[in-house]
DNA sequence: CGGTAATATTACCGATCAGTAAGAGGTCAA
DNA sequence: TTGACCTCTTACTGATCGGTAATATTACCG
């Protein structure tokens, strides 16, 4: 009941089985103390280890924060960016890759809190890493909006770039994943349709009534 | 030019002067560093004194940080109530907010910092005044959608609460915050512009060539 | 002037923490 | 078996930082 899993696996470990060990701690740790308030013992621990094996398989606290970044920010790419490749709508696209954010969300909620909230705090080149994680988001989503820009026959999307409606969108959605945490009676997709409602129908529609919803089945 | 100001000072300076001093260098230094990061005797000689002193006057390192939130949370609050009292259309009021909103950020982008990032970071009670201090701003974001449902005749809003919306708003408005940061050749109208377009017209109007746009002049 | 209260400093303590040295103990191939 | 390699630990250093005496200095008021 101390440690969350088998509580002694007195063997050696590979490296290969520990390394993602250490990161999964890290992740977790980094999520919920920042990355100053992270302490290299507690994450060790966290991975059934001591301090040193970290620092002889990750270097240093910046070189596995910026491992933590790219890992989190992979996973988060892959689930978004392949939910939805086959569906050719781009409406209902957008609709599959906010669900799958939000799903990616709910359940790695660690990874998220590495990307979105603890990011700028360092100041170091770790944020600048942070920084380029986001931005691939930020662009997947601004392609999306083109996408849907032009199935519409628009050449360009009115009201600014897309890149900049899709930064505005990804931090609606960091908010409302934020707000998820504290409620989590809800389910991702009630969540992602939320915010499928106020971005894609906008205010102006939902005050006067018309209000989106999935067409179809979602999968 | 080893300091920002006032190269020596060297007569005392009553509690009345030098605490909001301390206050302004401690918000600064937050913002930058984060809480955990963020160092006292920094912060002491950004207000031109020793660490001592700031123990003196604020007690302890959580309360000083307690009081730059209530302090920025305050300001915040102020600017963007008090924007569009007297206006009667709420779609305008809503627009004219949001003009107070960023224009609040490009004025006094350290306090937003610590309001907006920095914020969740530490997981003491700090950050349950963080919370506190926001959720103010999301209920007045909240009321603000309602007043607008009701201008149209709806008794509620449809697509979720108006807090759950007016989250996705301020999330939307952070992020876009931040991106400003980068591109400080834009001024305060354009990108509030941008958020009104995204937040009311929605991407379905957008990509489809509605767009918004203030009526009248603006403040 | 003199003395009281507020402003301010120097110099320190103890704790925490990133990072390291040195070596103990398995594991496996030859 | 043996010896080389990998895993892992104990035990430390040096620096930073929150917080605190103890004390100095200035302003102000009678």
């Amino acid at each position: 009941m101390s440690v969350t899993k088998e509580s002694k696996a007195r063997t050696k470990v590979p490296r290969a089985v520990r390394e993602p060990q250490m990161l999964d701690a890290a992740v977790a740790v980094f999520a919920e103390r920042g990355y100053h308030g992270a302490s290299m013992d507690e994450i060790a621990a966290g991975a059934g280890v001591t301090k040193p094996m970290v620092y002889s398989y990750f270097g240093s606290k910046e070189d596995l924060y910026l491992a933590c970044i790219d890992h989190a920010g992979t996973r988060l790419m892959e689930a978004v960016d392949e939910a939805g490749t086959e569906e050719r709508d781009p409406e209902r696209q957008l609709w599959l890759r906010l669900l799958a954010f939000f799903r990616f969300v709910g359940e790695h909620r660690h990874e998220w809190r590495v990307l979105g909230r603890e990011a700028a705090a360092t100041g170091g080149p770790a944020s600048e890493q942070v920084a380029r994680a986001r931005r691939r988001v930020v662009q997947l989503v601004g392609r999306q909006i083109e996408l849907n820009a032009r199935a519409r026959g628009a050449e360009v999307v009115p009201g600014g770039e897309p890149e900049i409606l899709a930064q505005a969108m990804v931090g609606a959605g960091e908010s409302l994943a934020d707000w998820w945490l504290d409620h989590p009676e809800e389910t991702a997709e009630a969540m992602a349709g939320r915010l499928m409602n106020v971005l894609w129908m906008g205010l102006g529609d939902l005050v006067d009534g018309r209000l989106w919803s999935p067409a179809a089945e979602y999968s």
